[in-house]
DNA sequence: CGAATCCGTTAGTCGCACTAACAGTATGAC
DNA sequence: GTCATACTGTTAGTGCGACTAACGGATTCG
């Protein structure tokens, strides 16, 4: 009944076994059970270092991208901008980034990765490879990039769609924001 | 309380573009994305007959397999039995399914799909069905069953894994259906 | 009988996606 | 130079999905 420490997600059992093949077999329903899973090996992983996937988004961004605005940030990661201060706070407090005001602009603030911070994205980074792998687990290596390149079309896809659907009617009735 | 229009997910522009391949192009993050993506398609079909995924998902089951009890179905479709009480009462409010209490087992009820569930699953179906073409849209006949294939290959293992993990443990007696 | 288990139900937690609004700052049009 | 417009960080709050805990009642089993 109890467990020593809280499980996510721990016993089992709620996973569909007698679903019938009309939901089982639906791409949407795939794609939503399938990244559940992935989302429970990358958090878990993550949360043994204390972390959740938006500071290795961030991290990551960051140290590819270079030193960004916290909207530049939230573009970078797809975090929206009201989560992503946050996130920031919490690398802040934990010394893995710096916010310091922009000279230049003083609406933004500057995010800037810190030495710990870049050390911290190794470990990150080992980890969440890991729970890919353990993802990818039944897939030899051609199936994996199969997938993959699957995947990022269907991305690629639903983001030009969204984006033009964007540019068609801009702002109905903007004037909120 | 309730809005006449519920843009759940409208102006765009919160979609990664700028993200550095190292996140883009991890499986995790690609079944994630792709999943919510799904989730819109199918989500704003059902919304316009009214219903949620966990509606069709239960009636479906229902139609496929039979009356079940509610935990019978939270074991088809994956839903939780906290949450399938309010599945069910949903559902029977609007007269497509029926519940009434077990005779034989007078813990359970058994939920019936109802004439006209049967007619709103029908047109449910076709609303999903297009969500799922809307979805898979750039990929040709070919890639389609790949991808299923790939995905279904992963859920497979993933339960079977998940199975034989809560069989290790303190998981007492399973054998159930 | 009693213990263990299952059933439906209520309540509540946590994380994620997303909207709304606001104060401060910058920018462009006029 | 002013004024509308737009952007930035921030706070607050919504809705939903996954999941846990605990209950009272029914059942089954040792």
């Amino acid at each position: 009944m109890k467990n020593d420490e809280t499980p996510r997600h721990a016993p089992g059992a709620m996973t569909d076994h007698a679903a019938p093949p009309r939901i089982r077999g639906l791409p949407s329903r795939l794609l939503a059970v399938n990244a559940l899973h992935a989302d429970h090996l990358v958090n878990d992983g993550l949360a043994a270092e204390g972390a959740r996937k938006w500071h290795f988004a961030a991290l990551t961004a960051l140290t590819a991208g270079g030193p960004a605005s916290q909207s530049d940030l939230s573009r970078r990661t797809g975090i929206y901008r009201s989560d992503m201060v946050a996130v920031v706070n919490e690398l802040a407090e934990r010394g893995l980034v710096e916010r310091t005001p922009d000279p230049a602009d003083r609406r933004r603030n500057v995010i800037t990765v810190t030495t710990e911070g870049r050390a911290h994205l190794r470990r990150l980074d080992t980890v969440v490879d890991a729970a890919q792998d353990a993802l990818l687990a039944p897939l030899d290596a051609d199936d994996r990039a199969r997938l993959t390149d699957l995947l990022t079309r269907l991305l690629d896809h639903h983001e030009r769609t969204t984006a033009s659907a964007a540019a068609d009617h801009p702002a109905p009735d903007a004037a909120d924001d």
